[in-house]
DNA sequence: GGAATAGTGTCTTTCAGACACTATCTG
DNA sequence: CAGATAGTGTCTGAAAGACACTATTCC
């Protein structure tokens, strides 16, 4: 069809990879989903941290740039999901650029002494400040993805208790159940919760085989678990 | 942080767009979900239709082209999905290529005179026949993100009886379910898909306000419904 | 004992799926 | 009439949510 000298003639757009970096903050008092937003000077404002592709770069490696260079933080280990591509033309005033956005969800350790702020995710998934360009939009679909994820009332089979990894070591039922609401934005049932993750839990035992439990100092102690 | 001179400078990707086009063809007994498949020259075997961007293109507008030029048949009315962003650096030999696969639902009939095959798919969304690089995947994704839209089971609410409108005009719950049972590659139980469907479906009347009946034949007719 | 949290037994409601039956057409 | 397809009443089982109760810790 086409011969390699057209091919190279047509005028090419710059890729950019921005990223919505996750995570639920256990800081204060109850867990928030938070994203990362930092300071941008192009124009001067607040987004998300993004990166144009450099020659023949994938974007696993564009996302490790990003976040070793803009966010000061090791590379990730859990996926990058592709959110959404924007493509108006005039999108960037300085160039003619494509942006692929994708999110990337970390545990709150990962983010200790991270370039930015983390900022509470909304319940309608929108932030408390406007950002830049598109991002509250990929904010937006980046949250609306995990939801969809921790969503288990209606996959009775295939449940996964902490598909993004918030959750390091051993936890209690309530402390998933806490994630799981700080991630929807809903109050679940203690009861009906417990019945549906239990299945999907191994219960920690200590090397005397009596289960191992969790001592957070007010009321009565809960079994610790993992995933299975 | 940089500044027009130096951005400019940088190499950039050739950016395609790769069209899964899937339909639900009903030309023999029972309908089957398709994808064209063309055949393609610079590699020879077969493929996807597709093409890079050009200058300062949006992908909505590339689409269009590909339908037109390609496909032969008119621009798509229903969105377009972005499947998968493909960014190994050596997937095209001839250049440094980025590619992002997107899918498109259309009814039968647009497909009337297109170039290429309808190719049924399997039920595991894989294809009778091997496709050219990551073609096979696209179609595989394409499918899973099809089915999810048509699997009504566990979505007691906001049941979309045909999100993709593969159905044109009135039809019964019969045609309705073997188009559901043709995308999920599965048999649904007529009474239970029925009790689901009815509440989101209007019964078509004809003038004198009696049922509109189809009458395919043999059997019992049966009430016609739209979308409510 | 009182406060606080953990965990569970039970009831109701909702819905899927199975089964069987009735209804209405053609030939 | 038989054959075929449409439509529905009823039962069972699974699971969510509501409610209340018991269990175990710290003070």
């Amino acid at each position: 069809m086409s011969n390699q000298v057209s091919l190279e003639d047509y005028p090419r757009p710059a890729v950019g990879v921005d990223l919505a970096i996750l995570t639920v903050a256990s800081t204060t008092d109850s867990p928030r989903l938070c994203v990362l937003v930092q300071d941008r000077t192009a124009p001067d404002g607040r987004g998300l941290p993004g990166r144009f592709l450099r020659e023949r770069q994938t974007v696993f490696n564009a996302v490790g740039d990003i976040l070793r260079l803009k966010v000061n933080i090791a590379p990730p280990t859990s996926p990058t999901r592709l959110i959404r591509l924007f493509d108006d033309p005039d999108r960037d005033d300085r160039t003619w650029a494509v942006s692929a956005a994708h999110a990337l969800s970390v545990h709150e350790n990962t983010l200790a002494g991270a370039r930015g702020d983390l900022v509470p995710v909304a319940a309608d998934g929108g932030l408390p400040e406007a950002l830049l360009f598109d991002y509250d939009l990929i904010v937006r679909e980046a949250v609306t993805d995990l939801r969809e994820r921790y969503e288990t009332r209606k996959k009775y089979r295939d449940v996964q208790p902490d598909p993004d990894g918030f959750l390091a070591g051993p936890f209690t039922l309530a402390q998933l159940r806490r994630l799981h609401e700080s991630v929807l934005s809903v109050e679940l049932p203690k009861d009906s919760f417990n019945r549906r993750m239990i299945g999907f839990l191994r219960p920690v035992l200590r090397r005397n085989r009596s289960p191992a439990l969790s001592s957070d100092g007010v009321g009565r102690p809960a079994q610790l678990y993992r995933k299975r």
